[in-house]
DNA sequence: AGAAAAAACTAGCGAGCGTTCGTTTTTTAT
DNA sequence: ATAAAAAACGAACGCTCGCTAGTTTTTTCT
């Protein structure tokens, strides 16, 4: 799979996306018409990333927000209640997001090997269809409220589970060493991480979508089949 | 060596930061005497990272600050001239830090093994010493402006610079497989820079800073030294 | 075309922001 | 002990913030 083929596969285009939100959001939204709705929400949806991601979510204000979009101080309220329902929004359909998609990447793979492989790819070329999304949405959970900000430490731990359960059926194959599962996957997340929080860097060396998503397959796949040479040093599996 | 030897060897205390600190801001500080300013310095500093690493930044407020620190807003102005230099200042020092601990690291070690082993270790060290500072200066990295922003990726850049740098005296050696050396060295950065981002998930998972710090070396060493099993490919080393 | 409903707008509220400055308190030196 | 220097203080200033209410504009439906 690459990242043409991904896109072509899932329907990531900010109205669909913003369609999905509203469906999620639609008791708090006082518009009516679904697409005047979607319109807007699509409207404030780029200029809160654009925004946001250049000075942070706290230092945008609502008056940067009405420039930006293009909407008026009023309007903008018709679509949350507060500043902080507008993140609580975002991060929500987000998480929805990722694990729909993600669920469906690896569904109907069972050789270990190509299911690991599958979910990393997907996840890379997730973040590289939604970039400005999961930026923000890494940077901005910690000026969630407490319970919101559980819930995306859960999601996290979710991703990780995913690819956790992957090495585990791996090693109960006998294709994967029996190295810490849990740490593996923690740093094959933190890899995936990188892509969408580091995009300058890899701009700048001119590091594509396809190639960071080979290679991240080959370190974790190397590690997993290998299970880091001689000195594996009986860590246990658990 | 482990993370109790590295504590013993490098001096990380608050007060000698904060003389560091003070002597690189000498001419913006008002206070005259050492002992004085540095005490206020630690007060400040301290109060900065647990109300911002909370909060964030930008929505700490002098007030905020004021009452952690138990100074006043007055005392406060002695030592920076504005928020924005307070960030800066905090930054620089930790950029200073971190280069002079990872040279020092690293120094007088031939081996690439024992080297990258070395810089992985010194980093995950460092940055356990100094996890508030560390989560500080990349959560805050973007409020800068555009001059200290470009210094902050340097610093970054420095760093993997370092790594890339020992891989490729192993492949000259003979000892590290062919692999694209800048995307190895930014991988390992990554599960580097996890350690201090995501303290809530190994806290949570009992996993400590030496086991951490293992489990990445294995990992690099696995990858670097089998080069990613049969199908490394042919990618250029640059 | 005209009335009702929906959407969009604007000016302004009180609160809280970063910062300053005249004053008071503490320390130092004679 | 007292004067000079250093350090600490905190009320007040000008501004911008999130948010709202009252009104106007646009769309929908008969």
């Amino acid at each position: 799979m690459t990242f043409a083929q991904f896109s072509r596969r899932e329907s990531l285009s900010p109205g669909d996306i913003c369609r999905e939100m509203l469906e999620g959001h639609r008791e708090s939204i006082k518009t009516k018409k679904e697409h005047t709705a979607v319109r807007n929400l699509e409207l404030i949806l780029a200029a809160t990333l654009a925004v946001s991601n250049q000075k942070g979510f706290q230092a945008m204000s609502m008056r940067d927000l009405s420039l930006a979009s293009g909407l008026s101080m009023g309007a903008l309220y018709d679509y949350f209640s507060s500043k902080e329902e507008l993140l609580e929004m975002i991060q929500a359909t987000g998480r929805r997001l990722t694990r729909r998609v993600l669920e469906r990447g690896i569904e109907g793979i069972d050789d270990p090997v190509a299911r690991l492989t599958a979910a990393i790819r997907t996840h890379v070329y997730l973040s590289e269809a939604l970039q400005a999304w999961f930026f923000f949405s890494y940077m901005e959970a910690r000026h969630l409220g407490e319970e919101e900000k559980e819930k995306a430490k859960q999601s996290e731990l979710y991703t990780e589970g995913v690819l956790s359960e992957i090495i585990a059926q791996g090693q109960a194959a006998g294709v994967f060493a029996p190295l810490d599962r849990h740490l593996a996957a923690a740093m094959i997340k933190a890899m995936l991480q990188d892509w969408y929080l580091k995009r300058w860097k890899y701009a700048g060396r001119r590091v594509g979508v396809d190639r960071y998503a080979d290679f991240v397959v080959q370190m974790a796949l190397s590690f997993c089949l290998s299970g880091g040479g001689a000195d594996a040093s009986g860590e246990i599996t658990l």
